[in-house]
DNA sequence: GGGCAGTTTCTTCTCTATAAAGGACCGTTG
DNA sequence: CAACGGTCCTTTATAGAGAAGAAACTGCCC
């Protein structure tokens, strides 16, 4: 059966739409609501009948009253409120990346539906979408291998990424005078020096504003196959470093510095100059990731 | 149920192998059986146990006899040897490849299970592990998005490429001379030599060639991220090309002389050269490519 | 008559069930 | 004692079912 997480996160959003608009208002309306949840009407009806159930809507049809006072406090737990197969996903990468799972290890269907509570359709859906980056190969009609999150696997990954990045930052320097862009990496630029100002409290903002600030590069010249590139190299780190705290504020401070630089060098347009950064910055990153591998 | 295709295509392949044996020849065993038609024992148990219903084989156990010349004839038929994901593969392929599906179209789980003939769960493993070749796209609870076999899906696909051979040629080039990869690129010249002087009737053996050159080229500098590409590659050209036949003799002997240039900057280890051959190669693909979708 | 809630229909997500295929173990035999 | 076939258990591939969620339809009301 599928699960309820989007009426479960859902109804915690509401929570929080409601609180905000104070006691006594009107509750808007279901379109409203479903607009500004995500979500469609049919799930928001689910919520709001849940919210008069606990008293914290009262009225009916188009006269509702919200009374953010009583009862806001109970929420769904957030484990409630992630799908299944994200669960898998989440659980499939700490058991890789954490549990040291050993290159050469055969994957076993039922062994981990069982480990992470789901049907083993759930698991044959992830390792299905999860082959394309390259760490487990099918064995038909005999289960998945783990080639290994190793060292060669960085290697193969930053070759690429050099390859792409260097094709799109290049691009990028060539643009013309008028493109948006401009505005928008300058605005970047400026969102990196307000980090930098509070980098020894806000270190762990730089996850999203690299991701943010490599797929802006990626625009100047759009290309499906380096976005869906770029999908493993976002999963990957997400996780990795999510797990690999060490020198995590130093390593994030050394990577804004570089992506000031970076950015320095696309406003020049002066693509010796450009390139010249970009492989820097990308060298380092290399060094971090097989550096926290070793570790 | 799962189907039986492995025993079927096994049973097949064993009535090939047993009329090979000739008349009255004792049967090999059981494990040798299974290695030859690459399946497990319990499948040739499976196979030799019809062999047997059929008195194509007689005997018991150890001492067991063929007669090819008894029934041999009757066969199961191609369509039921091939499994259910490979079959949705083909027709999923043909529906967007041939059927001229529109860049836009949403793609209905259900509807394609009913028109394929299979359970809804073989469609949304074929998606989920179609997803990575950029033809598709997912959107959460709410069915798939064809963006469409396009123009400038086949310009993004050659950009990569052209990055992607041109680093694996000049690392070819690169390569020290006792290399075995030297004598498997003479070797695979020769085929191409072979191939040329009887184009008339054999050009539609160039796209086997074709992959296992291009392979053999990337295997001078391994990166699994590159072989992942190049999945794409084969599977859209193999199956684009199944069905555009037009102008294949003439399209594939140039494709052969292009090879054959190919190789020999590649012999002659001057980088310069070899870029050259390559990206000429890769325009006249690209441009064939690009002629044979809008017509 | 435009926006709304009530109703209905359709699709996706996820679980369970089961036959097919893989593979380990074991006694036998040449 | 190595290779073989018989037996049995495990795992994968596929069908099928049903609740959750999306979206279209309908009539009401200001």
């Amino acid at each position: 059966m599928k699960t309820d997480a989007v009426f479960k996160r859902s109804f915690n959003d509401a929570l929080d739409v409601l609180s905000r608009l104070g006691d006594g208002a009107p509750l808007p309306s279901e379109k409203a609501l479903s607009v500004q949840l995500r979500v469609s009407r049919t799930t928001v009806r689910k919520v709001i009948s849940t919210l008069s159930a606990r008293g914290v809507v009262t009225g009916s049809g188009r006269e509702r009253i919200v009374h953010s006072a009583r009862g806001t406090m109970w929420r769904f737990p957030d484990a409630e409120t992630v799908s299944a197969s994200e669960q898998v996903e989440k659980r499939f990468m700490e058991w890789i990346l954490r549990e040291n799972t050993r290159p050469g290890a055969i994957i076993n269907e039922l062994e981990l539906a069982r480990q992470f509570g789901v049907a083993t359709t759930g698991i044959r859906e992830f390792l299905n979408r999860f082959q394309r980056f390259g760490l487990i190969e099918k064995r038909q009609n005999a289960g998945w291998f783990f080639k290994g999150f190793t060292e060669s696997f960085a290697l193969e990954l930053f070759e690429i990424r050099e390859f792409f990045e260097l094709r799109s930052a290049i691009a990028f320097a060539a643009l013309p005078a008028g493109s948006p862009l401009w505005a928008q990496i300058e605005a970047l630029r400026d969102e990196h020096l307000l980090l930098l100002e509070d980098i020894e409290r806000r270190y762990h903002d730089f996850s999203d504003l690299d991701s943010r600030f490599h797929r802006l590069v990626n625009s100047a010249a759009p290309n499906r196959f380096v976005d869906i590139f770029y999908d493993i190299i976002t999963l990957i780190f997400h996780y990795h470093y999510q797990w690999n705290k060490r020198d995590e504020r130093q390593r994030n401070e050394a990577a804004v510095r570089e992506h000031i630089a970076y950015i320095d060098a696309l406003l020049s347009r002066n693509a010796v100059v450009v390139a010249l950064a970009c492989r820097a910055h990308l060298e380092s990153a290399k060094t971090t990731l097989l550096r926290s591998m070793s570790g």
